[in-house]
DNA sequence: CGATTCCCCTGGGCGC
DNA sequence: TGCGCCCAGGGGAATC
């Protein structure tokens, strides 16, 4: 389940094979991902340089002159660099080639069991209406506890689903919620607009601090986490909260709860969150 | 506008 | 070993 932290270790990963690099052909085996390919990525991708490769919450982008591929990667999406004879599996829906360089061909390939991924396309010079109302960056400085606190004010829904709002915040999925919650002790059932300022300064905090560790964990174990089933990034023995349910806190020794929140499991310990 | 619910999909785990 | 069942979940879309 690529959550931001796995989003940008694959940006980083892939970055240096494309940048600069020509693409050759697209091959669609699967059109319909979560929304059809449409079909500018066919037709105008062949040719083209590709000239950055972006994130942008958890999407990437790949900019070209004539328009860019926006990509999701979903539940269980992966992007790989590969040589172009490489096997292909029942779930490996797009190949962008790429031309070859001194290391031989490559192709980058687009993987997703659950097709909950999308390839879409951006004009030159346009924002992805996907794209457009996000909110800021979580590992940049407009986000912070004051706008947490701002935004939040009024707003009678659980503060975990508040946190997951891409208008609020970009990019803290479900796992990380429950985690940062904790980290900062607050009580993820409790409503967004009843936590303080001071605590969402702790919360703006610990998102920070969790995230930035995941993405320098990723980095470390970038050949690991090719492993769709996998937590890339982030090791099960190292989650405080998330699928602990029964089990003792870390801390405090008090059995982790769990709930459900906007149809998602939500780890929590009823004594260090309040 | 905000809150809530629904839905897309398939692999994995489980019970029988 | 096989089969049916349930669950997971990002996040847009629909509904209340």
């Amino acid at each position: 389940m690529p959550e931001l932290p796995e989003v940008e270790t694959t940006r980083r990963g892939i970055a240096p094979h494309l940048i600069g690099r020509r693409i050759t052909s697209v091959v669609l085996r699967r059109p319909d991902l979560r929304w059809p390919i449409p079909p500018e990525v066919g037709a105008l991708l062949p040719g083209q340089r590709i000239e950055e490769v972006e994130r942008r919450a958890k999407y990437l982008l790949l900019h070209t002159q004539v328009g860019s591929a926006l990509l999701h990667l979903g539940m269980t999406g992966v992007l790989r660099v590969l040589p172009p004879d490489a096997p292909v599996g029942k779930h490996d829906h797009v190949d962008i080639a790429l031309e070859a360089t001194t290391v031989g061909a490559r192709i980058l390939r687009f993987t997703d069991a659950r097709r909950f991924g999308c390839l879409l396309w951006q004009p030159p010079g346009t924002t992805h209406e996907l794209l457009e109302n996000l909110g800021p960056e979580p590992l940049t400085d407009a986000f912070d506890g004051d706008l947490l606190w701002h935004l939040s004010r009024g707003r009678t829904a659980a503060v975990k689903l508040f946190l997951m709002d891409n208008a609020v915040v970009v990019g803290v999925g479900n796992i990380y919620a429950s985690e940062a919650l904790f980290a900062a002790g607050i009580d993820p059932r409790r409503a967004a607009g009843s936590v303080s300022r001071a605590r969402y300064a702790r919360l703006a905090a610990e998102v920070k601090r969790i995230l930035a560790w995941a993405i320098e964990r990723g980095g470390t174990t970038l050949r690991d986490f090719i492993n769709p089933d996998g937590m890339p990034g982030y090791f099960v023995r190292e989650l405080q909260v998330y699928g602990r349910e029964g089990e003792p806190c870390r801390t405090c020794g008090t059995a982790i709860r769990q709930v459900v929140l906007g149809q998602r499991s939500t780890f929590w310990c009823p004594r260090c969150q309040k």
